[in-house]
DNA sequence: CCCTGTTAGGCGAACGTTCGCCTAACAGGT
DNA sequence: ACCTGTTAGGCGAACGTTCGCCTAACAGGG
């Protein structure tokens, strides 16, 4: 089973079977070549990659240090990385964050000891802020982020989180809405920071006020629960803008207990586009976050970094537009629609029931600023 | 950065620190291991796992082979199987497979080269008829699966399916629906297949006609679509039980679409209990399915293996049970409650907005069977 | 003084590769 | 006959560990 046991077969020595394994080709005799070759299938060889790694000095392996997997968002950041690296001949190891503990720092050790080829921080729910990782991350094997790291030095890929809030409050702000509330992420976290920045900017554009806001916890019973405090604290409100699609979720099972109307009485715009956003009754206005290519994205700089001396950490902002769909905009026609269901309807009635790209409203976001720029 | 760099330091042989450094108490002077400690930490000393992978044979790595993570049911295996497996000091090397290519053979391919001590199949959507990679499944390397493995010879761990089609059926039944209909998973796969074997096993013994039903793709367009096609089909149906709870929120769409009141008209019945579901409108009954726990104990069971010799390859059922809520019993007096909200509020409106727990009509599966029972 | 036991640590070998240099063997030109 | 070049493949070393056996050194008992 292993190159000595190939090689014994084929009747040259070890090193020679390796050699030709690694398809340097023309330094055999193409009938070597051809036993060699023979003999490894015969005898099932597998190469062992723990040899190789110790001589080479690189796993082909990268590590991935995540939030819970359970949030979709973190999955897609997961799978798009995930995916990339295997497009590219690396493995993935993958950790999870588990509830903000020491837990990361171990898992980076481990990492480490393993001597992965470089790192991939998706966990801004546990790691944004600790500068104990930060500092291994800036460390001496290659890494890349999807969320801020305290103290830089490491590039960051994400998404335009300003502009983001900005979309929301414009298509409020446009449809006519004066009295608008928000529903955000933990205050701690940045993005809330961020998209808060941009809501704020286009409500005080407008001349309205700004401050009717409730923290959720990214789930959908924050959003249940910070819903009906916003009710309790200004009934008249009549759109709300929350953090995420579950929190959306939530805004709307709120608002339907308390009898309001999505969207005539009251219009909701979430954030993230999952999948069940243009199931959810009404279908949610969002804000579409490209996480999927977000991971593919930071893990190309990552392997690109890999090998690679000294290329300056910079920072990757991936584009966002808005997805309007009818719990901002369901015109009574639009509201009950006559089912045009056929026995092989069943696309025509999906696409009917979410209808992106066509109505969706763009907007740009330049893709790869310095850093310069991507601080101010 | 080698352990003969530390033990240079310290002033012993290489073999000497790796002792002490392993923690092989006693073996030396006190002050001598003092001394070495001292020196790998002033060094920044980190063991390198590869090199000592190569010497023990194995890497304290499992290898995962899953579908795709952003779908929740998936995500939460790998998160319980992930926990467990660094509970236990191993990493996790994780694959997606895309979408039924070749791709996992070449991921298992990967894991094998890398020298995995074992893997864990999660992926039954496009691993659970692969026969090529039930064979590598079966090979020299302990693994465990969490779905069927063509052929047998695999431990495999789960959730009773029939039952779950059971408890299902019997409270649609028990609530006097007469005309119930299912919205199913892909017929190709054995989970529809046995979840209806329960399903329709109480539909017949009630008299019932077990014969409405469409399938669907997981998705909550899938569940519209096939919603609608059903309703065309026979306009008559009372009750729908959908085969997972993404599905489930299609089909409260589609009923919504055609004017059809939830459960007033027609009553809905999910699978699968994420976490969104007590937040859907209105609330979401369904079957709690333990995903997290089946990833723990399959990854629990795939350790246990690992070194353990010819263990049985055995079959684990892990109990599930109904979850009530408004899709099902929505009385009016409970439709619309009056908004609990205070200030502080928030734990309190998000309970009585997710029942859990208190009218949970529990069924115990028995959790270790025989694969004699477990076949019938 | 010798034998035996214990303590503290050294040392060689092996794990399965990759890599670069070395060397037979042979052919062709002078 | 000799030098030179090319082709085909061998060979030693190194990667950083673990493991088991070996051996100084010393102490104590007879």
């Amino acid at each position: 089973m292993s190159l000595k046991d190939v090689a014994a077969r084929a009747g040259v020595s070890f090193q020679t079977a390796s050699k030709v394994l690694n398809g340097r080709r023309g330094v055999v005799a193409e009938e070597t070549r051809e036993r060699i070759f023979a003999a490894a299938r015969e005898l099932g060889y597998v190469p062992n990659a723990v040899a190789r790694s110790l001589v080479t000095r690189s796993t082909y392996t990268v590590g991935v240090v995540a939030d819970d997997l359970s949030d979709w968002v973190l999955a897609q950041f997961v799978v798009g990385a995930e995916r990339e690296a295997r497009r590219r001949g690396h493995a993935v190891l993958i950790g999870t964050a588990h509830h903000g503990g020491p837990d990361a720092e171990g898992y980076l050790q481990l990492l480490l000891e393993r001597r992965v080829d470089g790192i991939l921080a998706a966990a801004p729910n546990s790691l944004e802020d600790d500068e104990r990782v930060a500092e291994l991350l800036r460390g001496p094997i290659p890494a890349v982020g999807i969320h801020h790291v305290p103290g830089g030095g490491v590039p960051v890929v994400g998404s335009d989180h300003r502009l983001t809030g900005r979309l929301a409050a414009e298509h409020l702000v446009e449809l006519g809405h004066r009295r608008i509330a928000t529903v955000t992420g933990p205050g701690a976290r940045r993005v809330v920071a961020s998209r808060l920045r941009g809501y704020r900017s286009v409500l005080e554009d407008a001349g309205l006020p700004a401050d009717r806001m409730e923290e959720g916890d990214w789930t959908a019973a924050g959003g249940y629960a910070a819903t009906c405090r916003l009710l309790e604290g200004d009934p008249s409100v009549t759109a709300i803008f929350a953090h995420n699609d579950l929190m959306a979720a939530g805004v709307l099972s709120a608002l339907h207990r308390h009898g309001r109307r999505v969207p005539d009485d009251c219009a909701v715009v979430g954030c993230d586009d999952m999948p069940l956003a243009a199931h959810l009754i009404p279908p949610l206005t969002t804000v579409h976050l490209p996480f999927y290519e977000t991971g593919e994205r930071a893990m190309s700089l990552l392997l690109g970094r890999i090998g690679e001396t000294g290329e300056p950490a910079r920072r990757v902002l991936l584009p966002v537009h808005l997805v309007v769909r009818e719990s901002t905009e369901g015109g009574e026609e639009a509201q009950w629609p006559e089912s045009r269901s056929t026995s092989t309807g069943r696309s025509e009635l999906s696409t009917a029931a979410s209808s992106e790209g066509s109505s969706n409203t763009s907007a740009a976001a330049s893709t790869e600023e310095s850093s310069t720029r991507a601080r101010s």
